[in-house]
DNA sequence: CTGAAAGCGCTAACAT
DNA sequence: ATGTTAGCGCTTTCAG
């Protein structure tokens, strides 16, 4: 990660904590004040308090001001740690994931997030980097550990099926994406339907058959691989080998796109998303090709810069905010009783913008 | 956010439990195990159990071992709820920001939430959206009742300066990045002289002067700004005047751009982030000005993007995910009983790219 | 080395 | 409507 220069300072600003400062006043207890603290304070039980709290039974008007008024002064702030040992009622949403700063797991992260905290629930990140057993077993521990309501799994890659397969039963669970396993309530984007839509665009623009650059896989082949293949299976294209970018940025692309640019048969690349695409069109424009007017190159997810880069990037649109905000709705549901498993799924759409054009003239994509 | 079309199904999916199922054996017990119900497997006393799970203190081999059959058999796990509530050490680390899938912000949690995991701290993501006192007091009670350690503020922006006034002292804080406020402990990436260097290798390239886009700052004027005003003073340089994009996305730099672009005197323009200096590149070239044969652009973090765009971006590397790393040091010193607030200074680098070149022939921009 | 006793901060019955 | 009594699952004295 760092491994550069970037000389690091350790600068010491040592600051005086008790100088001639000026209010010596607040004691600032070390412990802070606790519901009996708050009892005594105004005067009332303990279960009084808590009922001002929680608001379980009425407290008559006035000793309900002064319980109020004992808050205030004392900072009070009830612990939710004793709350969820009392209670049993835990209500952490834990979201699993290998990922955090690629786009798609970003952003459905931040869709779980804002979904949780409008219901109330505070949501902690848990990171699992790889298929490794102990490692995905100690996160599992850890998780499991924690006063959780449920936890989402984000399933987009191969890390999230294991993880959902080291998870207890007895755990709320909602599965993003990747493949419908009908053992855990599900949201998914239609990725192969997403994918099949943009290779139609592609063939009816006159291309012979499209190239396929495919992301690392959530299973043997994910549902943008499947789309692809499943179009040109239908109207009898050849089928070109899948390539397989070695990860979700755009870098893996770079290579891929120098090599397809050699060959002269290619004239329509589908990358398995957009980040790939642009190294792609970069390799591909380093070997000497233009695009669209030469190759097509198409991505998938419309990322937020696709629609800047030159030329804008076709692409296919996946929600992925609402896809989390959808996941925690079905944590939710199921919080709330909601036994059987559902699916929920939603389609991408396309979005078309430069990067896509009719191959070049007849025959000279053949010769 | 959502609001398109991109249709949403919702597939019933329905699964039997009871059914004519396999083995019916397991009893999947409503309760999870307790450490009582794990004592009473292994014949000793609850202390006991505590002892080898916690290692406080010496227990005999063979107990020891009928305790982790125990611990096995039973599928137990510790309530962290409980630890919490009667040691009174609370392990969650906040992550308080107002963004969550945006380069710098994404990165930098991904480095705290690397290096909390590492020293086993669960971290929560507390998303603050805006800078509405109800909203800030909301996140702010509802991040105080957890388990807290402490927390780590993002000041990338105004938000984080207003959450960081809203904390209360007795919890342990350190803040990411901003102006320097003495009151916490805070890593910053030196961003006034990242920003200088940029300046001056423009100038050096030959450019009169450099115009800047600022994104959205966390005080009147942040250190990109500054180190770039300070540079063009200390030259006796023409100091434009800045151009505030609305935000920290490529599009707000579009419409600059093209303005920009309308405005022969314009050949180096400096944007405070790479996103926006690609909005900017893209709305010069609809506006007819070639990057950088008429007009260099320059960014600011080195996006990962940055190096797949054409011209590759020259920018200035900002070491987003040390940052986070290095802020939940200073969170874990503190623990550790360190009092003094310390600020931690990194550099970032340049990294020459495409993007950047000298002025169009001399005299020509001036025409 | 081990068990008995106490109690963390709170809510959930129970009695009034 | 309010106080009393229990007790959540665990760690921490304190005796042995």
């Amino acid at each position: 990660m760092t491994g550069h220069d970037g000389g690091m300072t350790g600068t010491g600003l040592v600051e005086d904590d008790g100088g001639a400062g000026a209010a010596a006043a607040v004691p600032t207890p070390a412990r802070p004040a606790s519901i009996s603290d708050v009892a005594r304070a105004a005067g009332v039980s303990v279960p009084t308090v808590s009922r001002v709290l929680t608001g379980a039974a009425r407290v008559s008007p006035e000793r309900r001001q002064r319980v109020l008024d004992a808050i205030e002064a004392l900072r009070y702030r009830p612990s939710a740690t004793a709350r969820a040992l009392v209670s049993g009622r835990r209500d952490q949403v834990a979201v699993m994931t290998s990922e955090t700063a690629v786009h798609g797991y970003s952003t459905t992260i931040k869709g779980v997030e804002t979904a949780a905290r409008a219901a109330g629930h505070p949501v902690v990140i848990s990171v699992v980097e790889s298929r490794d057993p102990e490692e995905i077993d100690r996160a599992v521990q850890v998780a499991l550990q924690l006063p959780l309501a449920g936890i989402v799994v984000l399933k987009f890659d191969a890390v999230g099926v294991a993880v959902l397969d080291a998870l207890p039963a007895d755990v709320p669970v909602v599965a993003v994406s990747g493949e419908a396993d009908g053992r855990h309530p599900q949201v998914v984007l239609d990725e192969e339907s997403g994918a099949a839509e943009l290779v139609r665009y592609l063939l009816d623009l006159g291309h012979r058959t499209v190239h396929h650059v495919a992301v690392p896989p959530s299973r043997a082949e994910d549902g943008r691989t499947t789309g692809w293949r499943r179009v040109l299976e239908a109207v009898g294209a050849e089928v070109p080998p899948v390539r397989l970018a070695d990860s979700f940025g755009a870098r893996s692309g770079i290579a891929i796109g120098r090599e397809l640019g050699a060959d002269p048969g290619v004239t329509a690349v589908f990358c398995g998303n957009d980040e790939v695409a642009m190294g792609v069109i970069r390799g591909l424009e380093e070997a000497g090709r233009r695009v669209p007017e030469d190759v097509s190159v198409v991505g998938f997810d419309d990322h937020p810069l696709a629609e800047v880069w030159r030329p804008g990037l076709t692409t296919v649109h996946q929600d992925f905010e609402a896809l989390g905000e959808r996941a925690f709705g079905l944590l939710a549901a199921q919080l709330a009783g909601d036994r059987r498993p559902t699916l929920s799924s939603a389609l991408p759409w396309l979005v078309r913008r430069g990067s896509a054009a009719p191959p070049p003239a007849a025959g000279q994509s053949r010769r």
